[in-house]
DNA sequence: GCCGTTTTCGGCCCGACTGTTTTCAGTCG
């Protein structure tokens, strides 16, 4: 049992003990017991196997006996008998936004309701209103929930599929019969969820590869299962499409599997337009009589196709038909921003408010990862949810952290900052003496969703206008395929942030992703400058840079515009910059 | 269920918003 499956568990039997109307203080020991076990610093489930789980603070002897029964046995006689009293089924509905264990309760317990179908039904069959406790708003609320999920249902974030993308493609790359391989699609171009995973094998044997690729262990139901093509299930219910071609197809496969459609119809009319016809397996003379360019029979990568269509090289992230071909055209393709050309990051969490790492682990963490600075933006006081620092606390943390910097000698930088809420009026929940003394500051709006477009706009431009205000945290609010953003006018937002040289941030969280990538080249245009900022809650966390790297490339992002490929002196003044009244350049 | 004692029970994190109520329960962050 891995310790994802084991804090999965406990986390679930946190669920159906407040479906169970249990103590809240006991639901909330299974809470913190299952993000012990997710991010504790040592191999936990050898300890648990070992009975050596003493003296971990928030597993007393009750979880510590749980967690040994998990990891000898691999299962949990408490949670098996608990489980089996509620329908499988049920968890769906903790996924509704607006529905908590109270009212699941009572739709389970009065009106049998075990399910989404079983939801939608009682609520538009008028039984749900009825019930005490509901009324026309909360299942008005409840449809439209639905309604959004399931406008979203087939969509997977990045986190969800990259472990699975990327380990069917090693098993495909080691394959003995297949010479290359890749993951198309929109996992290719850096979307930010994805509906599937399109693999492409070259292959001379593509039976033989085929019938190894639905036998992956990865894999839980056959869809299709043919000589070139198969179609499966994963677990978690992605769909996953092999295509075997030739190597000699393999490049044109490539590109057109990868798409996206509307690139496709561009690129295909740009071959008719010299006389080609374009297809996933090559080039093709357009009318008989015509003839294929000796430089087709040559191609090996994509590049080459883009070359015969008189075209730079377009990176997948930008194959969107938005803009792409004209800057092709002219050579004015971007340099797109590389995981390489950070040199740190911003707006990350500690255990002061709600990460899972010190402070010191944190910038231990950051250096392992080859970076030379780590900016910490610890929630303010009136996150109180989220263990937010008061005025106090953040004194003490800007301490600890002079005195870590004094420690790494200029080897490696630590930055004071915070991540401080915007209040409901745009005013921020620290004074600006305060604000003053930190390196920097992330301003981000973490309550009061609901307000009209103008008054949310002008809520956040107030905050963007504050002088200590260094960027603006998750602008959206949005987490992908599950709530909505809030409304807000981002061209008036960019704007703002332009004029009083305030930094965008993109965060690079997978739920997030926001700022979203089809509005930066907007900010660029206008000199807006991002920041590429993990949200980081703990070591791990500081790995999702990856993802906000996919965005950036998707936003036609180049290391000139994102702040933290500066070195640590650039990036200083940069931070400082706003302040001093002189903008970003 | 955990923790920490002025040891073996009593406390455990706060505030706003919403909708359903008629004084508050449920949800969310």
């Amino acid at each position: 049992m891995t310790r994802e499956a084991a804090a999965e568990i406990l986390e679930r039997i946190a669920l159906l003990l407040e479906l169970k109307g249990e103590n809240p203080f006991k639901i909330r020991a299974y809470k913190t017991g299952a993000e012990i076990v997710e991010s504790h610093a040592g191999d936990i489930m050898q300890m648990a196997r070992d009975n050596d789980l003493a003296g971990i603070k928030g597993l007393g002897e009750a979880l510590r006996d749980k967690l040994h029964e998990l990891a000898t046995t691999g299962r949990l006689e408490f949670y098996e008998k608990l489980k089996a009293e509620f329908p499988e089924t049920l968890f769906e509905l903790f996924e509704v936004s607006g529905l908590g264990p109270k009212k699941i309760a009572a739709l389970h317990g009065k009106l049998g309701v075990s399910s989404l179908a079983d939801l939608k039904r009682v609520c538009e069959g008028g039984e749900a209103a009825a019930l005490s406790g509901f009324g026309e708003k909360t299942v008005a609320k409840i449809l439209e929930a639905i309604a959004f999920r399931e406008q979203h249902a087939s969509e997977f974030r990045l986190d969800q599929v990259q472990a699975l993308a990327l380990g069917i493609l090693e098993s495909l790359r080691e394959h003995p019969s297949v010479t290359r391989a890749e993951v198309c699609g929109s996992f290719r171009r850096g979307k930010e969820v994805v509906h599937d995973l399109d693999f492409l094998v070259s292959t001379r044997r593509p039976e033989e590869v085929i019938a190894d690729f639905v036998r992956l262990p990865q894999v839980e139901k056959v869809m299709a299962h043919g000589g070139t093509k198969a179609s499966v299930h994963a677990a978690g219910g992605v769909q996953c499409d092999l295509r075997a071609v030739s190597s000699a197809e393999y490049p044109y496969a490539l590109l057109y599997f990868t798409g996206s459609k509307e690139h496709n119809v561009v690129l295909r009319q740009r071959a008719l337009d010299r006389g080609l016809s374009l297809n996933e397996y090559g080039f093709k003379p357009a009318q008989d009589g015509g003839r294929v360019p000796e430089e087709a029979s040559e191609v090996y990568q994509e590049k080459e196709i883009y070359q015969i269509l008189g075209l730079d090289y377009i990176e997948p992230e930008l194959r969107e038909n938005s803009g792409e071909f004209e800057a092709a055209e002219k050579g004015r393709l971007p340099r797109l921003v590389e995981l390489e050309n950070l040199r740190g990051v911003f707006h990350n969490h500690t255990t002061a408010s709600d990460g899972k790492a010190t402070l010191r682990e944190m910038a231990e963490a950051a250096m392992e990862l080859g970076l030379q600075y780590l900016g910490i933006a610890d929630h303010s006081k009136s996150s109180f949810q989220a263990n937010g620092l008061d005025e106090r606390r953040l004194r003490v943390q800007m301490a600890e952290i002079r005195k870590l910097n004094e420690e790494y000698a200029g080897d490696f930088r630590l930055f004071a900052g915070s991540e401080v809420d915007i209040l409901r009026d745009g005013s921020l929940d620290f004074p600006d003496d305060l604000l003053a003394e930190l390196d920097y500051v992330v301003a981000s709006v973490h309550n009061v969703f609901n307000l009209p477009e103008d008054e949310m706009t002008a809520r956040i431009i107030r905050a963007i206008r504050n002088p200590h205000v260094t960027m603006l945290g998750h602008v959206t609010g949005r987490l992908l395929a599950q709530r909505p953003s809030y409304a807000v006018n981002i061209p008036a937002i960019i704007e703002a942030a332009a004029a009083t040289g305030t930094i965008i941030e993109l965060n690079a969280s997978p739920w997030r992703l926001d700022m979203d990538w089809r509005w930066w080249r907007l900010a660029v245009e206008k000199g807006v400058k991002c920041s590429i900022n993990p949200d980081a809650h703990s070591i791990h966390g500081l790995k999702d840079v990856v993802f906000g790297i996919r965005a950036a490339r998707k936003g036609w992002l180049t290391r000139r515009d994102v702040i933290n490929c500066l070195s640590v002196k650039e990036v200083e003044k940069v931070l400082a910059s706003k302040r001093r009244g002189q903008g970003v350049d």
